[in-house]
DNA sequence: ATCATAATGAGAGTAAGTCTCATTCGCATA
DNA sequence: TATGCGAATGAGACTTACTCTCATTATGAT
């Protein structure tokens, strides 16, 4: 049973690691054996990640280093964070590494999944905000729509 | 100059204040000094806080019963927490005492301010949402839509 | 007023995340 | 391929937002 994102994935695999080591190098990073497992964990794991999901599913990775190549992927553009309730936070490729989606959020267990929405819809939102922020003198660069409820496990359960 | 959500809020302070009783009632807590405090300097902000922004306002909150009550709070339906990036945790008015609406998220100084969209924008998003949620088992509660860029002050300093 | 129960608050405790620093690695050059 | 320098690593100490504990106090029903 894959569970990967392969369908999901606006790039392969390489051409991810492609993406990556381009992103790092704009920024002056050296994209290392560690980086390269951490890349390529995030990836296999195909749905948003804490920290200790990382360190299950790559136990040669060191936490600390973990922690610093996190940042150093958000900084460079190749991962975003997802500050949802719960005690970690969250980790998923940015755009557009990972084609434009959105959130489902459960309030119970806290796990994240993503979804997609239609262009055109995503457009009409980007305009509204737009119109709003302009009002507000606020210099927009990217939205986040999550939708928060219960997953059909904790739902059923 | 006046700058409290007057105009923004649906409730008038008593009305906010008997509602606030009634949803602590519910579940079976007491509308405190404290916690009527506590509700009054979330107001008087009018906009969303952190607790040092409430320890600060309202000294004489003890910040271990802040933490306490706004957990209290937000168990009852008064107060949602918005973890975005940054160190604390903001703090504002669930709906529908405060009316539905959205955020803008400082990327720089982490700042929060509230916008308001129009209902037709909102009703098309639930609608897409519900969709895609019924899709994955997912029982939708609400959505969070977020714009992420630089403030005004940010962008000009 | 009295009582049972909930709330308070000061401080100890927990843990996610950051920092330090000695060691190791990657990459550019010869 | 060898060399050297700056970046990366990782183990663990450290920071700090937040939670828990518990003795005391306030609250609301009778």
């Amino acid at each position: 049973m894959t569970r990967g994102r392969d369908t999901d994935s606006t790039l392969s695999t390489s051409d991810l690691h492609d993406a990556v080591s381009r992103r790092l190098a704009r920024h002056d990073y050296r994209y290392t054996k560690g980086r390269r497992r951490l890349v390529e964990t995030i990836l296999a794991a195909g749905q948003p990640v804490t920290l200790p999901d990382i360190v299950v599913a790559a136990p040669g990775l060191a936490p600390s280093s973990v922690y610093r190549n996190l940042d150093v992927l958000e900084r460079s553009g190749v991962v975003i964070r997802i500050t949802a309730a719960g005690d970690h936070a969250y980790f998923e490729f940015a755009e557009p590494l990972l084609s434009h989606h959105h959130h489902l959020v459960c309030v119970d267990c806290g796990s994240i999944e993503d979804v997609f929405l239609d262009d055109e819809l995503e457009a009409s939102v980007d305009r509204s905000l737009a119109e709003v922020a302009g009002r507000a003198g606020f210099t927009p660069l990217r939205h986040s729509l999550d939708l928060h409820g219960r997953c059909a496990g904790c739902e059923s359960g």
